[in-house]
DNA sequence: GACAGATAGGTGAACGTTCACAGCGGGCGG
DNA sequence: CCGCCCGCTGTGAACGTTCACCTATCTGTC
């Protein structure tokens, strides 16, 4: 079996079948105007020579797209790669095609860099990146192609509302919840290690991790300590978050990721500080691993992979322009009280 | 700026500069016979239209393909997020672009299936996939395109050398070393929680992890215990090393993973076991958190992301035909000693 | 001073599909 | 019995490239 020909094109079906190229078209497409006679002959055809349609020829001749690029950040970090997963999945059931390309933030994108990224103009894309190339490539495709652009990211339910071409959860609100959770646990404050990008647009986004935390402090008249900015990774989280561990004032942590509250778990044991006795920990995302850390991590809940399923069906909807649909639900985020949080010692 | 018009094509830059799109092609592809007054003509107008190649046309008519295809099992998994990632950025490096297609063990995926997940026959694929679904799709493309596929996996030296389509390191080789240095530690025998593709088939691969820690054990006379299965999550993982922790008599266990050593030393904990005191537990993979884990887990560090990069490496010089350069190497897989592993306590 | 060979550039077809439109019958109303 | 519309099918042109091949013009050689 499986001759290594050349694979089979619509005219070699249509020779085969008696009929037009077009109407082996139509067939494909299921479009309703063919005889039933024609069908079952061309359909016929097609099983013999094993036909499968061409997707870069249908792209080209302006057909139906059936492919998503997806922009993201660095698919190591688990919420990008959980997105990703959801997207793909969704994509996969419609028989549609995915790229990836990772927005690096080191490189400078021009508006011509990104456009660059995508297979042809117009191409269905999705955005998962609220650092700074992720805007700014959010940015050229609001500008080019609106009707085909998709952004996910932390988005208050007022913005979500006003933009249709925004995805995502209220990790602001998320993070007030967690904050508000270890204050009323009787902690005189909360202090959190943040990631890049909570604290790159500080202050800006409502629904940024940092600032739902921040806002929560100053609503409970408690001293806002300054938040202490970590890298993505785990090493970077360990050496930054040294000075809040050392510091038997503290109390309590919010980690702007489950990565970085391993990191937090695994510095205060070495500085001999037990969790939670001495030190509530909190981290965010309920990374797979996080419930089966000793102690097992308190944390909150996102369900990424719904959230980059919804993206993509809010892509479709709005490529194809039918009704923008409301995008499916999915759970909101939601504190998930395990081991590492309890009230402060002293 | 950035009209939201079409896109310019190469008939555009034609007009604009005043030559045959032919020679605007020519231009694009870095052709050695134009004539520099003529090339600085094009590559103005290509500047000012803001010109960018259209992939799809591109590939449709047959030029290079610049375009990979990558079949992978869970990306969930770290060691297919790891190459897919070190694939990405390869391709990137290249301004290839990269598909991803997930293979769903769940499916039944026919050859014709397979085929359809590529964008066009003779498609640059990488298969990252172990498991049936990973193996059938390896079959079906090494008889259609055996120049234009590469596949991931464990494999042996010998394997590596015999086939120019193979890259990947030899786990069983690694999983031996583990083994043998826990019966170094003076544990009477090993026990071993398995990733699935690993007792699928168990007996087959040499370079499988569970061959290779059977191999020492039986070269060293001891006990061979039943490998317990595990699923590919933590939870399963959990589920299933419950016998294995409430065991008195099992004082060593080495994991397919260490999503499962995790899910052992959780496990462990909960059963009243220390870890290194009572057991032993060693993982594979040196996932980024292995080293954050109380006690740090000792494991086998894999370099999964060049093992990627070296897989597209390969693919590339495979497609345009040039001699098979010998792949870019990588770390050998290494036991990395941390805290999770010691001699038996009685 | 004619001719081979190189050098620069152009022409048309091909890739595999969809889209816009045209044609061709047959049934039905007048 | 004529004409009209509708259901079905075919024709030709696009889409944006590359490929194979052809045509000028210039260079140098004998």
């Amino acid at each position: 079996m499986a001759q290594p020909k050349k694979a089979a094109s619509i005219w070699d079906v249509a020779r085969l079948a008696g009929v037009s190229h077009q109407t082996v078209s139509r067939v494909v497409n299921g479009s309703p105007r063919v005889a039933a006679a024609t069908r079952d002959k061309v359909l016929e055809a097609i099983a013999e020579l094993g036909y499968r349609p061409n997707r870069l020829a249908r792209s080209l001749a302006g057909g139906a797209a059936e492919s998503v690029t997806v922009l993201t950040a660095d698919t190591s970090l688990y919420g990008p790669e959980a997105a990703l997963r959801g997207i793909e999945k969704a994509a996969r059931a419609l028989d549609w095609s995915v790229q990836i390309s990772v927005l690096d933030p080191a490189d400078t994108h021009s508006d011509a860099d990104i456009i660059a990224r995508l297979p042809r103009a117009g191409e269905p894309t999705i955005i998962m990146a609220h650092d700074e190339p992720g805007m700014r490539a959010k940015q050229v495709l609001l500008d080019q192609q609106p009707h085909a652009m998709v952004a996910i990211g932390p988005y208050t339910a007022e913005e979500l509302a006003a933009s249709p071409w925004l995805v995502g959860m209220d990790d602001g609100k998320a993070a007030a919840e967690a904050t508000r959770y270890l204050l009323d646990l009787g902690h005189a404050t909360v202090h959190h290690l943040a990631i890049p990008t909570s604290t790159a647009t500080f202050g800006g986004g409502k629904a940024h991790r940092a600032e739902g935390w921040a806002r929560v402090l100053r609503e409970a008249g408690r001293e806002v300590p300054e938040p202490v900015p970590s890298g993505w990774t785990i090493a970077e989280a360990f050496k930054a978050v040294q000075p809040l561990v050392a510091d038997p004032s503290v109390t309590a942590i919010l980690c702007g990721n489950d990565h970085l509250a391993l990191a937090t778990m695994r510095a205060a044991h070495l500085a001999g500080r037990s969790v939670p006795g001495d030190l509530s920990v909190v981290g965010f995302d309920n990374t797979p691993f996080s419930a089966y850390t000793t102690p097992a991590l308190t944390t909150v809940n996102q369900d990424f992979e719904s959230v980059g399923r919804g993206a993509f069906e809010l892509l479709r909807h709005r490529v194809d322009g039918s009704i923008p649909r409301p995008v499916p639900g999915w759970p909101e985020p939601e504190l998930i009280v395990r081991e590492t949080s309890g009230p402060p010692s002293s």
